[in-house]
DNA sequence: CGTTAAGTTGAAGGCGCTCAACCGACGTGG
DNA sequence: CCACGTCGGTTGAGCGCCTTCAACTTAACG
């Protein structure tokens, strides 16, 4: 039960020995409780611990100066809360949770030494960090370039896919812990909206969405609304073959808009 | 002159010793030409080199199923074009030159090496790519909470502090070689759209942009326009002292916004 | 049973998009 | 040297996606 959903996925990109996967326990140790809507870290702080998601939902976010929220990551279990942050002198961004859970604070120290001693789990902590940002780079591509409709379907794919990646989707069904508000607070939509989308959704007998639980009835149907290539996701060795993505190849000649001097 | 923005950069952040700037320089060492739109990575490359931006502009975008582009990160000189990427199998973007420039090649394994043995260079790149991050979250609270006038305003706000933090501003003056087609594609606004906030802006004295040449009328009237906070880029030692960044404090009553069980 | 959070639905309005025409600068070639 | 094509920018008119506002329903929980 430790931090199982962590070398779970950490294991699917590069081999962790038994060693590696003690040294993780190891860190994974203490082991704590953390309430709903509890604050990791927020913005501002001067990070010195690494959060690791060992149970529930989390999200990191920022405030606009008006005073709205814009989510600008979810982090499922299994996920760390920036490994190397502690770089930076300021966050600036905070991370909350979304639902009660279970994580472990690792202190920047015993980061760098796991790190340090431990080649392999370096570099699949590091592959993590880049996964993160092409997470990142794909949910600018959807607010920048989808409409509502594909917006939101796009994200219940990715989720689908990363929490199948953990092992957290049985028969096409999944928790998914965020009210409306949350989800149009990563898309760049009002709450209404979101509703109506997944009314629309529903409607075409692709998903359900009721009392948090996400059920997906047409994967196919969801990924093509979505316009949806988890290649983004740089997923290895994936748990179990999901859907049949042949690689919606992209219209090769697609116009590339151009520049000047 | 050789790779003088990028270590005035890193240097900006962790001070570089002689020994540090030499072995920066030797990397440095094979400039070459490329010309204006050239591709340097494609989608779905492998990537087992890292390129350099000594002189010009470049963005890393993403092609949309529809054939839109939606650039996700633009490139100044100093750059690099992400450092780690290798660790990945599979470009999940591109990248191409903006305007004609100059570069470098690293390949894999020389980076490995530098980076292995000199730990304050290591530090320092390890520092810009969470930098690039940080932008990067900015750029999705950026389409996904700020109107179009607000998010332009805020662009010109970035792109001018970076372009300071390389010295490459003189007087209030940058060059800004997009177009107002590749504005919208960053920012997730039509090239009609980006051409009536330009207007606006202009209207009210904040700006001038003409000929590629961005001119900062009103530095404070542009930040105020843009709602836009600094921190995100995490500069330290700034070469000059830009505006007057008094943290312009959030409201900090904001309300967040709740989440369910 | 009363209260609060979340979801649902309707109506109206606006921000940004679409379509389209036109201008100006620049480069090329006849 | 002018004609023309291209590229980027500018402006106008109309439309539609999404927002805003508001009322109401449903579920959860004391």
């Amino acid at each position: 039960m430790t931090s199982n959903a962590l070398t779970r996925k950490l294991d699917r990109w590069e081999h962790l020995s038994d060693d590696d996967q003690v040294t993780l326990a190891a860190i994974s140790g203490r082991i704590e409780p953390v309430a709903r809507h509890k604050q990791l870290i927020e913005e501002g702080d001067d990070p010195r611990i690494v959060f690791l998601l060992i149970e529930g939902w989390a999200i990191r976010y920022k405030i606009l100066p008006d005073g709205k929220r814009q989510i600008v990551a979810i982090l499922l279990p299994g996920d760390l809360c920036d490994i190397h942050v502690f770089i930076l002198d300021r966050m600036d961004h905070g991370i909350a949770m979304l639902t009660a859970g279970k994580i472990v604070r690792i202190p920047k120290d015993t980061m760098l030494a796991v790190v340090d001693q431990n080649p392999a789990i370096a570099r699949a902590l590091w592959w993590t960090t880049l996964v993160d940002e092409a997470v990142l780079r794909e949910w600018l591509v959807n607010v920048g370039g989808r409409n509502a409709y594909a917006r939101v379907a796009h994200l219940l794919c990715e989720l689908y896919v990363r929490m199948g990646n953990v092992g957290l989707v049985t028969d096409g069904r999944m928790s998914l812990p965020l009210t409306q508000a949350d989800l149009g607070q990563a898309l760049g939509l009002t709450p209404v909206h979101v509703n109506r989308m997944l009314s629309q959704l529903r409607g075409k007998g692709l998903v359900t969405f009721r009392a948090f639980q996400l059920r997906i009835l047409d994967l196919d149907g969801l990924i093509a609304a979505a316009g949806f290539d988890p290649g983004y996701l740089h997923g290895k060795r994936p748990e179990r073959t999901i859907g049949s993505w042949s690689r919606p190849r992209r219209n090769s000649t697609a116009k590339l808009p151009e520049s000047p001097a």
